[in-house]
DNA sequence: TATACATATAAGTGTATTATTATATAAGTA
DNA sequence: TACTTATATAATAATACACTTATATGTATA
Protein backbone atom coordinates (compact mmCIF):
# COMPACT_ATOMS: atom_id res chain seq x y z
CA UNK A 1 0.00 0.00 0.00
CA UNK A 2 1.25 3.65 -1.02
CA UNK A 3 2.13 5.50 1.89
CA UNK A 4 0.79 9.17 1.77
CA UNK A 5 3.18 11.32 3.20
CA UNK A 6 1.59 14.30 5.54
CA UNK A 7 0.91 17.90 3.59
CA UNK A 8 1.26 20.74 5.73
CA UNK A 9 -1.76 22.61 6.16
CA UNK A 10 -0.03 25.73 4.65
CA UNK A 11 1.04 23.92 1.98
CA UNK A 12 -3.07 22.58 1.13
CA UNK A 13 -3.65 26.49 1.12
CA UNK A 14 -1.95 27.49 -1.13
CA UNK A 15 -2.85 24.93 -3.63
CA UNK A 16 -6.81 25.60 -2.54
CA UNK A 17 -5.58 29.13 -3.27
CA UNK A 18 -4.88 28.35 -7.01
CA UNK A 19 -7.76 26.14 -7.04
CA UNK A 20 -9.99 29.12 -5.80
CA UNK A 21 -10.23 30.53 -9.15
CA UNK A 22 -12.92 29.63 -11.33
CA UNK A 23 -10.91 29.44 -14.44
CA UNK A 24 -8.18 27.29 -13.39
CA UNK A 25 -10.74 25.10 -11.33
CA UNK A 26 -12.49 24.26 -14.60
CA UNK A 27 -8.90 24.07 -16.45
CA UNK A 28 -7.68 21.10 -13.75
CA UNK A 29 -11.20 19.40 -13.98
CA UNK A 30 -10.94 19.17 -17.37
CA UNK A 31 -7.23 18.27 -17.70
CA UNK A 32 -8.45 15.26 -15.45
CA UNK A 33 -9.96 13.81 -18.17
CA UNK A 34 -8.11 15.05 -21.37
CA UNK A 35 -4.85 17.04 -22.31
CA UNK A 36 -5.52 20.44 -23.49
CA UNK A 37 -3.22 22.99 -24.93
CA UNK A 38 -3.58 27.10 -24.85
CA UNK A 39 -5.82 27.45 -27.59
CA UNK A 40 -8.35 24.90 -26.65
CA UNK A 41 -8.56 26.99 -23.12
CA UNK A 42 -8.08 30.45 -24.80
CA UNK A 43 -11.21 29.18 -27.16
CA UNK A 44 -13.41 27.80 -24.26
CA UNK A 45 -12.86 30.83 -21.91
CA UNK A 46 -13.62 33.32 -24.09
CA UNK A 47 -10.28 35.59 -22.70
CA UNK A 48 -6.93 36.41 -23.85
CA UNK A 49 -3.78 34.16 -24.46
CA UNK A 50 -1.82 35.89 -21.86
CA UNK A 51 -4.75 35.38 -18.97
CA UNK A 52 -5.35 32.04 -20.05
CA UNK A 53 -0.97 30.98 -20.30
CA UNK A 54 -0.33 32.94 -16.92
CA UNK A 55 -2.85 30.40 -15.08
CA UNK A 56 -1.64 27.48 -16.13
CA UNK A 57 1.92 28.79 -15.48
CA UNK A 58 0.56 29.36 -12.24
CA UNK A 59 -0.78 26.30 -12.34
CA UNK A 60 2.96 24.58 -13.47
CA UNK A 61 4.99 26.73 -10.70
CA UNK A 62 3.27 24.46 -8.16
CA UNK A 63 3.43 20.81 -9.81
CA UNK A 64 -0.03 20.88 -10.11
CA UNK A 65 0.21 20.46 -14.15
CA UNK A 66 3.08 19.91 -16.70
CA UNK A 67 3.69 20.24 -20.36
CA UNK A 68 4.58 18.82 -23.16
CA UNK A 69 5.93 20.43 -26.72
CA UNK A 70 4.21 18.79 -29.54
CA UNK A 71 5.27 20.85 -32.58
CA UNK A 72 4.39 24.71 -32.20
CA UNK A 73 1.78 23.35 -29.40
CA UNK A 74 2.56 22.39 -25.41
CA UNK A 75 0.23 20.18 -24.18
CA UNK A 76 -0.78 20.47 -20.55
CA UNK A 77 -1.57 17.53 -18.59
CA UNK A 78 -2.12 16.99 -14.67
CA UNK A 79 1.21 15.75 -13.11
CA UNK A 80 0.45 12.75 -11.26
CA UNK A 81 3.99 12.51 -9.63
CA UNK A 82 2.94 15.38 -7.81
CA UNK A 83 2.67 15.18 -4.32
CA UNK A 84 -0.64 16.94 -4.36
CA UNK A 85 -1.96 14.43 -6.84
CA UNK A 86 -3.64 12.19 -4.64
CA UNK A 87 -5.26 15.17 -2.61
CA UNK A 88 -6.48 16.91 -6.34
CA UNK A 89 -8.11 14.00 -7.21
CA UNK A 90 -10.02 13.72 -4.26
CA UNK A 91 -11.19 17.65 -4.67
CA UNK A 92 -11.87 17.09 -8.46
CA UNK A 93 -14.17 13.90 -7.94
CA UNK A 94 -16.85 16.38 -6.17
CA UNK A 95 -16.98 18.57 -9.15
CA UNK A 96 -19.68 18.71 -12.14
CA UNK A 97 -17.80 17.06 -15.29
CA UNK A 98 -16.66 19.85 -17.56
CA UNK A 99 -16.26 17.71 -20.75
CA UNK A 100 -19.32 19.25 -22.43
CA UNK A 101 -16.61 22.40 -22.76
CA UNK A 102 -14.94 19.89 -25.34
CA UNK A 103 -17.92 19.15 -26.80
CA UNK A 104 -18.79 22.35 -27.94
CA UNK A 105 -15.19 23.66 -29.10
CA UNK A 106 -15.90 20.17 -31.25
CA UNK A 107 -18.77 20.98 -32.70
CA UNK A 108 -17.05 24.61 -33.60
CA UNK A 109 -14.38 22.67 -35.31
CA UNK A 110 -11.92 24.14 -33.00
CA UNK A 111 -10.46 21.25 -31.30
CA UNK A 112 -9.06 19.14 -34.11
CA UNK A 113 -6.26 21.82 -34.83
CA UNK A 114 -3.78 20.36 -32.50
CA UNK A 115 -4.82 17.70 -29.88
CA UNK A 116 -6.57 15.07 -30.56
CA UNK B 1 -29.29 7.05 -0.13
CA UNK B 2 -29.10 10.74 0.59
CA UNK B 3 -29.08 12.68 -2.98
CA UNK B 4 -26.49 14.85 -2.92
CA UNK B 5 -26.92 18.04 -5.27
CA UNK B 6 -24.73 19.35 -7.86
CA UNK B 7 -23.04 22.05 -6.89
CA UNK B 8 -21.75 24.47 -10.05
CA UNK B 9 -18.12 24.73 -10.51
CA UNK B 10 -18.60 28.32 -10.04
CA UNK B 11 -19.80 28.14 -6.56
CA UNK B 12 -17.05 25.24 -5.54
CA UNK B 13 -14.28 27.46 -6.44
CA UNK B 14 -16.02 30.69 -3.85
CA UNK B 15 -15.40 28.32 -1.74
CA UNK B 16 -12.32 26.96 -2.40
CA UNK B 17 -11.06 30.69 -2.33
CA UNK B 18 -11.91 30.99 1.00
CA UNK B 19 -10.50 27.88 2.36
CA UNK B 20 -6.89 29.37 0.62
CA UNK B 21 -6.04 30.92 2.96
CA UNK B 22 -3.67 29.34 6.11
CA UNK B 23 -5.97 30.83 8.96
CA UNK B 24 -9.33 30.45 7.75
CA UNK B 25 -8.55 26.68 6.76
CA UNK B 26 -6.97 26.19 10.12
CA UNK B 27 -10.09 27.25 11.70
CA UNK B 28 -12.32 25.63 9.70
CA UNK B 29 -10.31 22.29 10.48
CA UNK B 30 -10.14 22.97 14.17
CA UNK B 31 -14.31 23.52 13.47
CA UNK B 32 -14.59 20.32 12.30
CA UNK B 33 -13.70 18.26 15.68
CA UNK B 34 -14.33 21.37 18.05
CA UNK B 35 -16.62 24.32 18.46
CA UNK B 36 -14.46 27.75 19.44
CA UNK B 37 -15.13 31.02 19.84
CA UNK B 38 -12.99 34.21 18.42
CA UNK B 39 -11.10 34.59 21.47
CA UNK B 40 -9.69 31.26 21.32
CA UNK B 41 -8.93 31.86 17.74
CA UNK B 42 -7.35 35.20 18.32
CA UNK B 43 -4.78 33.51 20.57
CA UNK B 44 -3.80 30.96 18.03
CA UNK B 45 -3.39 33.09 15.68
CA UNK B 46 -1.50 35.75 16.93
CA UNK B 47 -3.68 38.31 15.45
CA UNK B 48 -5.61 40.73 16.34
CA UNK B 49 -9.45 40.83 17.17
CA UNK B 50 -10.58 42.45 14.06
CA UNK B 51 -9.13 40.21 12.15
CA UNK B 52 -10.26 37.31 13.25
CA UNK B 53 -13.41 38.47 13.33
CA UNK B 54 -13.45 39.15 9.22
CA UNK B 55 -12.03 35.39 8.55
CA UNK B 56 -15.47 33.88 10.76
CA UNK B 57 -17.52 36.64 9.22
CA UNK B 58 -16.75 35.39 5.61
CA UNK B 59 -16.64 31.56 6.49
CA UNK B 60 -20.68 32.50 7.86
CA UNK B 61 -21.58 34.40 4.59
CA UNK B 62 -20.49 31.78 2.84
CA UNK B 63 -22.82 29.61 5.39
CA UNK B 64 -19.89 27.32 6.15
CA UNK B 65 -19.82 28.09 9.44
CA UNK B 66 -22.86 29.21 12.08
CA UNK B 67 -22.37 31.07 15.30
CA UNK B 68 -24.36 30.51 18.82
CA UNK B 69 -24.38 33.13 21.60
CA UNK B 70 -23.30 32.18 24.69
CA UNK B 71 -23.49 34.76 27.37
CA UNK B 72 -20.95 37.27 25.91
CA UNK B 73 -19.04 34.61 24.06
CA UNK B 74 -20.39 33.80 20.59
CA UNK B 75 -19.08 29.97 19.60
CA UNK B 76 -18.83 28.95 16.13
CA UNK B 77 -19.17 25.53 14.57
CA UNK B 78 -19.32 24.02 11.00
CA UNK B 79 -22.53 24.34 9.48
CA UNK B 80 -23.89 20.85 8.87
CA UNK B 81 -26.77 22.14 6.87
CA UNK B 82 -24.80 23.62 4.02
CA UNK B 83 -24.87 22.34 0.64
CA UNK B 84 -21.43 22.48 0.91
CA UNK B 85 -20.76 20.30 4.47
CA UNK B 86 -20.06 17.07 1.98
CA UNK B 87 -17.41 18.74 0.05
CA UNK B 88 -16.12 20.43 2.90
CA UNK B 89 -15.69 17.31 5.24
CA UNK B 90 -14.27 15.57 1.77
CA UNK B 91 -11.49 18.51 1.75
CA UNK B 92 -10.70 18.64 5.57
CA UNK B 93 -10.33 14.97 5.71
CA UNK B 94 -6.92 15.07 4.00
CA UNK B 95 -5.47 17.74 6.77
CA UNK B 96 -3.18 16.86 9.39
CA UNK B 97 -4.95 17.24 12.67
CA UNK B 98 -4.85 20.90 14.18
CA UNK B 99 -6.11 20.09 17.71
CA UNK B 100 -2.84 20.32 18.90
CA UNK B 101 -3.23 24.63 19.05
CA UNK B 102 -6.11 23.35 21.38
CA UNK B 103 -3.38 21.62 23.63
CA UNK B 104 -1.40 24.52 23.92
CA UNK B 105 -4.32 26.67 24.28
CA UNK B 106 -5.13 24.58 27.35
CA UNK B 107 -1.70 24.39 28.92
CA UNK B 108 -1.55 28.06 29.18
CA UNK B 109 -5.02 28.42 30.75
CA UNK B 110 -6.63 29.66 27.84
CA UNK B 111 -8.97 27.41 26.71
CA UNK B 112 -11.00 27.01 30.21
CA UNK B 113 -12.21 30.69 29.74
CA UNK B 114 -15.16 30.51 27.42
CA UNK B 115 -15.57 27.31 26.12
CA UNK B 116 -15.56 24.28 27.71
C1' DT C 1 -26.18 52.76 36.05
C1' DA C 2 -21.21 52.49 35.37
C1' DT C 3 -17.68 49.49 34.04
C1' DA C 4 -15.52 45.50 31.99
C1' DC C 5 -15.26 42.03 28.64
C1' DA C 6 -16.26 39.74 24.00
C1' DT C 7 -17.23 40.59 19.53
C1' DA C 8 -18.51 43.30 15.32
C1' DT C 9 -18.10 46.96 12.12
C1' DA C 10 -15.93 50.92 9.67
C1' DA C 11 -12.27 53.22 7.53
C1' DG C 12 -7.84 53.24 5.76
C1' DT C 13 -3.56 51.10 3.91
C1' DG C 14 -0.26 48.05 1.79
C1' DT C 15 0.01 44.07 -0.96
C1' DA C 16 -1.63 40.46 -4.04
C1' DT C 17 -4.22 39.10 -7.91
C1' DT C 18 -5.96 39.14 -12.52
C1' DA C 19 -6.70 41.12 -16.47
C1' DT C 20 -4.90 43.93 -20.66
C1' DT C 21 -1.57 45.48 -24.26
C1' DA C 22 2.78 45.05 -26.28
C1' DT C 23 6.57 42.34 -27.31
C1' DA C 24 9.59 38.17 -27.37
C1' DT C 25 10.49 33.33 -28.39
C1' DA C 26 10.02 29.11 -30.77
C1' DA C 27 8.35 25.99 -34.23
C1' DG C 28 6.30 25.18 -38.91
C1' DT C 29 5.85 26.34 -43.75
C1' DA C 30 6.05 28.80 -48.32
C1' DT D 1 14.77 33.49 -45.37
C1' DA D 2 10.30 35.61 -44.65
C1' DC D 3 5.89 34.75 -42.74
C1' DT D 4 2.52 32.50 -39.84
C1' DT D 5 0.99 30.27 -35.76
C1' DA D 6 1.36 29.00 -30.78
C1' DT D 7 2.92 30.32 -26.56
C1' DA D 8 5.50 33.05 -23.01
C1' DT D 9 6.95 37.13 -20.75
C1' DA D 10 6.95 42.08 -19.34
C1' DA D 11 4.80 46.17 -17.99
C1' DT D 12 0.88 48.17 -16.30
C1' DA D 13 -3.71 49.18 -14.45
C1' DA D 14 -7.90 47.89 -11.94
C1' DT D 15 -9.61 45.30 -8.42
C1' DA D 16 -9.68 42.29 -4.45
C1' DC D 17 -7.72 40.99 -0.07
C1' DA D 18 -6.08 40.90 4.60
C1' DC D 19 -4.33 43.41 7.75
C1' DT D 20 -4.40 47.73 11.06
C1' DT D 21 -6.57 51.28 14.28
C1' DA D 22 -10.61 53.29 16.06
C1' DT D 23 -15.17 52.80 17.40
C1' DA D 24 -19.70 50.54 18.15
C1' DT D 25 -22.66 46.91 20.03
C1' DG D 26 -24.11 43.58 23.26
C1' DT D 27 -23.85 41.02 27.60
C1' DA D 28 -22.42 40.46 32.49
C1' DT D 29 -21.63 42.30 36.79
C1' DA D 30 -20.40 45.54 40.69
Amino acid sequence: MQQESVIEIEEIATVLKLLGDKTRLTMVKLLDSHDCCVCEFVEMFKTSQPAISQHVRKLKDKGIVKESRRGQWIIYSLNKESEYYPFLKNVLKSLPDQGYRLDELEKQGLRISCCD
